[in-house]
RNA sequence: GCCGCAGUAGCUCAGUGGUAGAGCGCACCCUUGGUAAGGGUGAGGUCGGGAGUUCAAUCCUCCCCUGCGGCACCA
């Protein structure tokens, strides 16, 4: 048998027959080594301490001390043991996938009765014993003809077809653990005692579609997490428990923003305090857009269907529209009509009325749009994703040249007002074209080259999203990653070659005829609504100073100091400072607590001693500590603060 | 839209096949208190909507609506 070298890390060799195994090498090592690997890194693949290496080779050996392996180990063994429990419980429960995820694993499968809580707490238990029973794991590669007979036999038809899918080319592994037994490509642990029993937790069970197809069977999806150890499992839950603290939906009600009802499922109802943040936002946004070269229009909001036909939004999307009917009175027939879910082709029409010359362009055209798309009950959530909502849309008409100029332009913009937001950074992901899209493979060319090089030169990195873009051109998307790691797209810019041609824009070039401009969909916001979800979520309610909706409360500790706190309010609020009085028979603890919890910035608490000083002691949200200002100091810091970002 | 779970006072939530409960909030009274809940009294409910079973339904069954967690969708 021939021999071969490992390189070790540290740069030492060893030399093994060919076929020697991971595990064996470990042991070889030590003893402990031995008990302790989980996998091997083989040539930077990550690699089963049962899989034999056959060529010489750089290794190193894994224990649970290196995490990033080990947890990927550790999840995807917990999905195989989660999965065996399932059948130990339920026998004629059918085993479907089992990926690892972010944090953990999740297990699909199909079974006629619904899993229910008490069912994760069984499942979990059984589990623990499976772990503690230390079965080693042992692994086979087998024919797909062997593999597709045995799950034939056993009733999985849902192995044989992924088996089926599986190109035919590669080998295929079989694991047991016990007497379970799972197709899977590995690698696993050694046995099923090195999974931590007590770091990792069930957490729901929901419905999935097999192979994320909604036309295909709905299976049921049990998620679980899990980690190295307790205290890393505590940290994750502790986690989600702070992140529940900021839900909008929570902070929305406590803060006395919006409220939302069942006869307006997916629409806000804005209240006095949120519609303070929306205006604000508004009134930044539009002197941003005033800067940045835009004009700004209105257009209706209930269309005739025959625009929407003709801008082709009938034929694909009319089941997401809100379809207005009007039985006019002596009308031969009904009109038809719907609200607008975007406002491209109303800002087309607006385009369209009068001859453009090549000098209008690049021609912007903002529009603060409030929208409606049927959108399917099970898509809403709080204000992040609603059936009613304004957008801070624009489209850009264009020459075809003049579309990376634009997009470079655009992204500076975008950079900018996340910055004034507080949003340091953002990432870009660019969608090239789908298989189902309008317009010519050159047309897409040009389009997907023009905004991959004006995203390169205005100093953005992209990811690729294949295939992603809309039917009518690429699209590139802004992410905004909040305080506690989640992810949000907001902004998004599309070229579109498709709309200009179906709604007949044009405009007088140099040479006297007519050409057809190309339009640059784009949003920076997204949505007013999920913005300030985002922002509400992203400082857990504690907004700045500016966007903030009451930003003072002055409390009165006695009600002798109540003409004095009148006269604070005043000031403030003469010095553009939303000020408000609070002059209840309450103790100023109360006054305190009430305001804390109502997330206002700035409490300015005054007595006795303030009225003789002219003075108020301030408290800031979130200090413990309060300090003693004049009136005319706090009036002109807080004034400061209260100007937006752009206007300092 | 699909799967599962839920809906009781303004909010958070107990509860029972036969008169509906708490805390907070709200109103009034006492208290003038110095930085995260001072005390008392009181008002407040078609128990999400509809049908059924039952002598009797907030409770059991079915349908619908809305919300929540996912999946699918997101021009």
């Amino acid at each position: 048998m021939s021999q071969i070298t490992l390189t070790f890390p540290d740069g030492n060799q060893r030399h093994y027959a060919a076929g020697i195994t991971p595990a064996e090498v470990a042991s070889d090592i030590s003893t402990s080594l031995g008990k302790k690997a989980v996998s091997a890194s083989v040539n930077g693949a990550h690699w089963d301490v049962q899989w034999p290496i056959t060529n010489d080779s750089s290794i190193a050996i894994n224990t649970l001390k290196d995490s990033e392996p080990a947890l990927e180990l550790i999840r995807h063994d917990l999905a195989h043991i989660m999965a065996r429990a399932v059948q130990e419980i339920w026998p004629d429960v059918k085993v479907t996938i089992g990926p690892v995820i972010e944090n953990g694993w999740y297990y699909d499968f199909d079974r006629t009765e619904p899993f229910t809580p008490e069912d994760l707490g069984l499942i979990e238990k059984k589990m623990k014993d499976i772990i503690n029973l230390r079965d080693p794991v042992r692994t086979e590669v087998w024919s797909r003809e062997d593999a597709i007979a045995h799950y034939e036999e056993n009733n999985e038809p849902y192995k044989v077809e992924l088996i089926e899918a599986i190109p035919g080319d590669e080998p295929l592994r079989m694991y047991w653990h016990g007497d379970w037994q799972d197709l899977c490509r590995g690698p696993h642990l050694q046995h099923t005692g090195q999974v931590p029993a007590d770091a990792f937790k069930l957490m729901s069970v929901a419905g999935a579609y097999w192979r994320g197809d909604s036309n295909r069977a709905m299976l049921q999806r049990i998620y679980g997490v899990a980690f190295l150890n307790k205290e890393d499992l505590r940290a994750y839950l502790n986690m989600l428990e702070e992140a529940a603290k900021r839900d909008h939906r929570k902070l929305g009600r406590e803060m006395n923003l919006f409220h939302m009802q069942p006869e307006a499922p997916g629409q806000v109802f804005w209240h006095p305090n949120g519609w303070k943040i929306f205006t604000t936002l508004q009134d930044y946004m539009r002197r941003q857009q005033t800067r940045g070269g835009y004009v700004e229009v209105n257009t209706p909001q209930v269309l005739d269907r025959k625009l929407w036909e003709a801008s082709g939004h009938w034929e694909k999307y009319q089941e997401n529209m809100f379809i207005v009917e009007v039985d006019e009175e002596h009308a031969r027939e009904k009109a038809v009509n719907a609200l607008k879910p975007m406002n491209c082709p109303c800002h087309v029409q607006i385009f369209n009325q009068g001859l453009k010359s090549y000098r209008d362009l690049p021609l912007r055209m903002a529009e603060f749009g409030s929208c409606a798309r049927y959108e399917p009950s099970g898509a809403l959530h709080g204000i992040m994703r609603v059936r009613g909502f304004v957008q801070d849309d624009a489209h850009i008409f264009c020459r075809p040249d003049q579309i990376e100029a634009e997009t470079k332009r655009f992204i500076d913009f975008l950079s900018n007002v996340y910055k004034d937001l507080g949003f340091a950074s953002f990432s870009v992901k660019f969608s090239d074209r789908p298989e189902t899209r309008a317009g010519s493979d050159d047309v897409w060319d040009r389009a997907e080259e023009a905004l991959k090089k004006a995203t390169i030169s205005a100093g953005c990195d992209f990811t690729l999203n294949p295939g992603e873009g809309a039917f009518y051109g690429p699209k590139l998307e802004f992410v905004l990653t909040d305080a506690i790691g989640r992810d949000w797209q907001c902004g998004t810019l599309q070229v579109d070659f498709v709309l200009p041609e179906r709604l007949e824009a044009n405009f007088i070039a140099e040479d006297g005829d007519k050409h057809r401009p190309v339009m640059l969909h784009r949003a920076c916001l997204g949505s007013f609504e999920r913005f300030i979800g985002i922002l509400i979520e992203e400082h857990a309610g504690k907004l700045p100073f500016w966007l903030a909706p009451r930003q003072v409360v002055v409390a009165a500790i006695v009600t002798d100091a109540n003409d004095y706190v009148l006269e604070v309010v005043e000031a403030l609020k003469s010095a553009g400072v939303r000020a408000e009085a609070d002059l209840r028979n309450e103790k100023i603890n109360y006054k305190v607590r009430e305001h804390s919890v109502g997330k206002v910035p700035v409490i300015l608490a005054c007595g006795m001693r303030e009225v003789e000083e002219n003075s108020v002691t301030v408290r800031k949200l979130g200090e413990k500590e309060t300090y003693s200002r004049s009136l005319a100091e706090i009036t002109t810091e807080l004034s400061t603060e209260a100007t937006p970002p752009d206007l300092r």
